[in-house]
DNA sequence: TTAGGGTTAG
């Protein structure tokens, strides 16, 4: 019967003024149920919501299960407002009338705050109690906000009520600890639970992922396979995880099981190789991310994203930016956002692309109408600032509607001590940041960064009691200098290198191999910037010859030259970003030696416990 | 008598 005729053939059972029999009430009603399940959109639902209306005594409990029905379908057809005034409209709410608007706050971004204030509301009223179906919806929301404390309210809601036990509602629990970061209450919910379904473990596994708990990420989901089949929730995990330790052999094994094990639904699903993209870039193999990303049959925003934001980070900006002038192309027609741009400030900040900078950070306003974040100006500022325009990067930080964070003051920092600014405006810089909170979460719990930037502004200077002052400072602190280190992995053993590092067994190769490296660059007409601290003493043999700057992954990449067949693959990951002189002499040794090197930065280093990586030679 | 859980990048 179609909600078009909906009129004709129900009019004959309007139901007289005198009460009908029970039998004709309870066939009317439920052809108006029947009826419901067919509607299709708004329209047609208010069409039935004013026969409700017109036919039907609201007291009946037959009707009210009705209303609760046309609240249901309204706030799937996300008309919220609409669910409002119906719910409004009654007198007395059943729990699952609650539910289900508090579900549907639950699932609106504008509205996620409401959930949770429904359901106090809920309780304050009293007229029907939450239910195991309530309290999912409401841990969401919480989840959503961050709620940590409405959540704590929450979870002792559910404890008196009884339903500790129920599997959705400990599912919720852990997705909401997991979101706060609580992992250790996530997981005591989880450890606790009298049964546990995939999602509960899935729910686990991308908490811990999400807070950087890579290894005891795999560690669960090995122990979930006893148990449960991984599906594409499991894998886009665990693909994170193996793109958080930047392990390439862990990560093309999760590859080969998902090709092996599931059917082509899950392994080509959008979001799965997206993670698989992400995952490929950020272990450093671009050449199978890109792999994965032309094999797509289909492709979001982010895929177009995970790659730009890939040849990015790896000092590829010319390819960044071929792939976004190819997703704006008429062809593909793919609107960016804001990650995609700042993935292109990204790939122009990592080469010093000023002018192209600029050109991107006025084209997200004017033309996408996308509002910068503070991330964007960080990477423009940090830009124009490297690249000695001061004033102007100061300028932009004047004008930024939010409060900039240790980062930006950090690139003004660093840029006034590169070009010798003043001292006193770059003492003005570093009050912004030494001892803020910023800093102290920016630079991995401590603030050596703006400490020893200080430092060197004062050596540039040669205000040498300032400069003692400074390090003294920093010991009464107890603040140590982060260093620069870079890892490469030959065999499966992790090799790494701190600047001017002499304490590997190979040492004397390495310099050896370094001097080779710095003649070749030499005969092909490179200059290195003298004006780089030289770090003449670096050698074992006391040779003051070597006078680049021996930036860490240098000698990482020696040692790879050395220890790898010719032409194969080196990959470098570091610490600390890679600047540009890196990207260009990379670029160079690349060339000169005919061997593809690729340099990943902002790595965590991971070890295993065993001091190995079961590093196969998928490179 | 109705229903339910877990995602997107820096």
């Amino acid at each position: 019967m179609s909600i078009g005729l909906l009129v004709h053939p129900l009019s004959p059972h309007i139901p007289p003024a005198s009460s009908p029999s029970a039998s004709t009430a309870g066939n009317h009603h439920q052809r108006i149920l029947s009826l419901a399940e067919t509607c299709s959109d708004m329209s047609q639902l208010k069409q039935l919501h004013a026969f409700t209306l017109r036919t039907t005594y609201p007291e009946e409990p037959a009707t009210l299960f009705l209303y609760g029905k046309i609240l249901q379908l309204s706030s799937s057809f996300s008309d919220v407002n609409y669910a409002f005034r119906v719910f409004d409209s009654i007198e007395n709410h059943s729990s699952f009338m609650w539910n289900t608007l508090i579900r549907a706050c639950a699932h609106d971004v504008s509205r996620k705050e409401e959930a949770f204030m429904l359901y106090r509301k809920m309780l304050e009223r009293g007229e029907s109690s939450p239910d195991k179906h309530t309290f999912p919806f409401v841990l969401k929301a919480c989840a959503y906000i961050f709620g940590f404390s409405e959540g704590k309210q929450v979870h002792c809601q559910i404890v008196k009520h009884g339903f500790g036990g129920d599997v959705y509602v400990n599912n919720g629990l852990i997705h909401l600890y997991g979101s706060c970061g609580c992992l250790d209450l996530a997981r005591k919910v989880f450890d606790e639970m009298p049964e546990r379904s995939l999602v509960s473990w899935n729910s686990m596994i991308d908490a811990l992922v999400r807070f950087g708990e890579y290894d005891s990420a795999l560690q669960l989901f090995r122990e979930m396979q006893r148990s449960f089949e991984p599906d594409g929730y499991t894998m886009q995990s665990v693909l994170s995880a193996c793109a958080g330790l930047g392990s390439l052999s862990l990560g093309t094994w999760a590859h080969a099981f998902l090709l092996r094990k599931y059917d082509v639904d899950v392994a080509m699903d959008v979001l799965v190789k997206n993670s698989l993209i992400e995952m490929y870039c950020k272990c450093g193999s671009l050449r199978m991310a890109e792999q994965v990303f032309q094999g797509m049959q289909k492709r979001d925003l982010a895929s177009w994203n995970a790659m730009i934001l890939g040849f990015a980070t790896h000092g590829r900006a010319e390819e960044a930016m071929n792939f976004f002038d190819r997703m704006v192309d008429k062809r593909e027609n793919v609107r960016p956002n804001s990650v995609t741009f700042v993935g292109l400030l990204i790939a122009c900040n990592h080469r010093g692309f000023v002018n192209k900078g600029r050109q991107y950070f006025d084209m997200m306003v004017r033309d996408y109408c996308i509002e910068p974040a503070l991330e964007h100006y960080g990477c423009i500022v940090d830009l124009i600032a490297r690249a000695g325009y001061i004033t102007e990067a100061i300028d932009m930080v004047m004008s930024m509607p939010m409060k900039p964070d240790a980062v930006i003051w950090r690139s003004l920092l660093d840029a006034c001590c590169k070009k010798g600014d003043s001292v006193e405006l770059s003492e003005e810089i570093a009050r912004n940041i030494i001892g803020t909170k910023e800093d102290n979460e920016s630079s991995n719990g401590n603030c050596s960064g703006a400490y020893v930037l200080l430092s060197r502004v004062y050596a540039s200077a040669s205000r040498w009691n300032d400069v003692g002052i400074v390090r003294k400072l920093m010991s009464e602190h107890g603040i140590r200098k982060e260093p620069g280190c870079s890892s490469i992995e030959i065999n499966g053993i992790s090799h790494e290198f701190f600047a001017g590092d002499t304490s590997h067994p190979q040492t004397k190769q390495i310099y050896q191999q370094l001097k080779v490296i710095d003649d070749r660059l030499r005969s092909i007409g490179y200059l290195p910037d003298r004006s780089q601290a030289p770090l003449v003493d670096a050698t074992n043999d006391g040779s003051k010859e070597y006078s680049l700057r021996l930036h860490s992954e240098r000698l990482a990449i020696a040692f790879g030259l050395i220890n790898l067949p010719p032409q194969t693959p080196i990959r470098i990951f570091k610490n600390l970003r890679v600047c540009n002189d890196c990207h260009e002499v990379t670029k160079l040794i690349s060339k000169v030696f005919n061997t593809e090197i690729i340099v990943r930065d902002r790595v965590r280093f991971h070890h295993f416990k065993d001091g190995s990586c079961s590093c196969l030679d998928y490179w």
